[in-house]
DNA sequence: GGGTACATGTAACTCGTTACATGATTCC
DNA sequence: GGAATCATGTAACGAGTTACATGTACCC
């Protein structure tokens, strides 16, 4: 499916950038949300690219001689990455979670076990949530405009706020669950 | 990592199963919404964990000459699955997901194609959510008693209908924002 | 001079998917 | 007899991680 080209195409359309630069995006406090790669997939994936036509570079010198290859989109780049973005797939399958997988087999675990499980589990979900939502606070006073880049890193930041929220009202749900017995 | 093999594991704690059985679980509707494996990658983990002494089987001859191999667990296997278990560690990065990448550069789209793109996500989800709520409604008339199968059944269950009915709020969040605008 | 960040790559390995391949059983 | 399901496997490939490997630039 080649998720991450796409991922590497959209970012490099938005301003030319270098394999580091795609890396430290891949780390951002938005992308990381629901995507992410190390440079160890990105340098071979740019080289990849290239080669197809759908990306370009030029060396620029960094300093006294240090090359770098800052790449920018090509034509066929562009139209490959539109089509791909405005394509209507089936939806995805469930994301894997091993936490939930831990859950699901609680019967081997004594009922402290389960309780720890869960309560540690709420008290990382929290500093999470708590870490995206001050993000949220200090970046966006008001909803942006729609069809601006911060319209997109506002939609998905408020969409991982709700991820988290919903989690931790699960967690919460199920410790009620074991007390209350 | 080796979830599979713990995921493996713990099935076969539960009963002597075959390659399809397993198979067939992690198709099923709990299990499905948070942990798959295709047979072409479970035929050869149940060879390595037979090998690592974690799992033993017996050939059943199914009707008049169809050779099954029925797994059980060792005690090794049942040591190595229970420190697993309960288990604590770091948080997992968030899962990743292709419509909220695409959504993330909702710039390069044209208002009525986002717009398309949210609906037709939302109609897919409520979907799956609706599905997913009438296993709910079919198998829970009550909450069931902790440390029983079916309680870890349910929790899951429930994690998964919370988590589809977030991701519904977040998208009709996102399709007032740009209708308001 | 030293530490941190910038910058780019490769090799070995694990995990997971798709496709190929085969045959028995059960039910209609 | 045919179709769906039961049952087990392998091969090739793609995706992703960890570790190895190297060198520059910038700031204190």
């Amino acid at each position: 499916m080649r998720i991450l080209k796409y991922a590497i195409l959209a970012l490099i359309t938005r301003e030319a950038m270098t394999g580091y630069d795609i890396t430290k995006e891949f780390n951002s406090n938005d992308l990381s949300n629901f995507w992410y790669a190390k440079h160890s997939q990105i340098y071979p994936e740019l080289r990849k690219l290239v080669k197809e036509g759908l990306l370009t570079y030029k060396i620029v010198i960094q300093g006294e001689k240090m090359e770098k290859k800052l790449y920018s989109i090509t034509d066929k780049g562009h139209r490959d990455l539109l089509e791909w973005l405005t394509q209507d797939e089936p939806l995805e399958p469930s994301p894997k979670d091993v936490f939930r997988l831990r859950t699901y087999f609680s019967d081997l675990m004594t009922p402290e076990e389960l309780n720890t499980h869960l309560i540690s589990q709420l008290e990382k979900r929290t500093v999470r949530k708590n870490n995206l939502q001050y993000i949220m606070d200090s970046y966006y006073e008001s909803i942006p405009n729609i069809l601006t880049k911060e319209f997109g890193d506002y939609m998905v930041l408020k969409g991982a706020i709700m991820r988290e929220d919903s989690y931790i009202e699960w967690l919460n749900h199920c410790i009620l669950c074991i007390t209350d017995k």
